[in-house]
DNA sequence: CTGTAGATCCACCGAACGGTGGAGGCGCGA
DNA sequence: TCGCGCCTCCACCGTTCGGTGGATCTACAG
């Protein structure tokens, strides 16, 4: 008998899947959460053999406590189920340990077989999903900013001039012209405008 | 008797809301729909009262969808049930007529209560939802950017330099400045990165 | 018909930015 | 200990951008 963990913020959507689990009879919901702080907590107690985990959610969001399952309850294997499938959303949820990553218009069926897959420790990705992982092993390292360079864009983004960014940071202006350099390689990108475009894109910036 | 019918993309949602109207008396699901195309059909054949309606799908939008069924079936009332509040979501639905405007961390008795004012005629908004709405009296206008100023900003996020802007719109570099300042004004920002992150953050960009 | 909003275009100027090719220092793991 | 990644700083130069204050044209509502 599998042992489900549902995290997800919203009643309706944690109403519709224990009601589809209802019908299987190796699946049993054992509890439901609302954040992930919670989600980690119930997955203890409740020993879940899987957590159908959301991504957004207030609090503690859905890679947060993915990475934290590992440590607090290695044995749940983590099922990542939501709306989104851009490479910001999957690449995050799969480093932190996700075994399986489904998006929310997957079909009741789908979702049930990934369940008994994800218990056996078998990885399901949405097609969709597989195209952003292949994309990434092409071009390995490439895209993470350091935390100097995050902080920099993110002044940027906020209207800051290279000398007003100078000015916050301490630093001289020509520090900030070689991160925006640094930042522009890479993003893929040669100015300013398009570097906050593509932060926004991979959920850099707020 | 309350005629519902649900349209949203997500067979989970659905299905969680389908089996929450279950136990109410006075209502009862008439059917379903997974795009906005569908639910103006299953609209009219199905004489619905109200129409529970997500914005974000495939295919023709909510907003469309809400703005078709006014001609098609003027006697349905549109409540939108989404998990985005921001103003370029909200403000779109309601001017297209829908009568209410909640998210989907309602609680059930939440929703169950604004179907039946629907229903009655009576708007019903999620707290932050009002919150917009006020914030867009205050500054009329303020706020909208119009379709070619859209257009440039996005040429902007996207890399363009005004000259390649320009091009691209078979316009003169002269109006892509002009149309920049506008934007500048409209989102209170002093530079291109600048707005391009409001851009972002208002989801005027993709 | 007249006002208003949107789109287009113009000139001028100083300031800021992007590109290039460096350099030194620090901490950490091989 | 040596290399590597990261952060810091420098100079020079051409290009682009932002600010200002206009202008004309169209479409549409009052």
């Amino acid at each position: 008998m599998i042992r489900l963990l549902i995290v997800d913020d919203h009643p309706i959507v944690r109403g519709g899947l224990r009601d589809m689990f209802a019908d299987a009879e190796d699946i049993v919901v054992v509890g439901e959460a609302g954040d992930g702080a919670a989600g980690i907590e119930r997955a203890k107690v409740l020993a879940a053999d899987v957590v159908l985990m959301d991504l957004r959610m207030p609090g503690m969001d859905g890679v947060a406590a993915t990475a934290a399952l590992r440590e607090w309850a290695p044995s749940a294997r983590v099922l990542i189920l939501t709306t989104f499938d851009s490479e910001s959303d999957v690449l995050p949820a799969i480093e932190a340990g996700a075994i399986g990553y489904l998006l929310k218009d997957a079909l009741p069926d789908e979702l049930m077989r990934a369940v008994r897959a994800a218990a056996r420790g078998e990885s399901v990705l949405a097609p969709s999903v597989t195209q952003h992982l292949m994309g990434q092993v092409r071009r390995p390292g490439a895209g993470t900013l350091t935390d100097r360079e995050k902080e920099v864009l993110q002044l940027v983004a906020n209207g800051s001039s290279n000398r007003e960014a100078a000015t916050v940071l301490f630093i001289g202006e020509a520090s900030i012209k070689t991160h925006l350099q640094h930042i522009y390689d890479k993003l893929g990108v040669r100015d300013r405008a398009s570097a906050v475009a593509e932060g926004y894109r991979r959920r850099l910036l707020t």
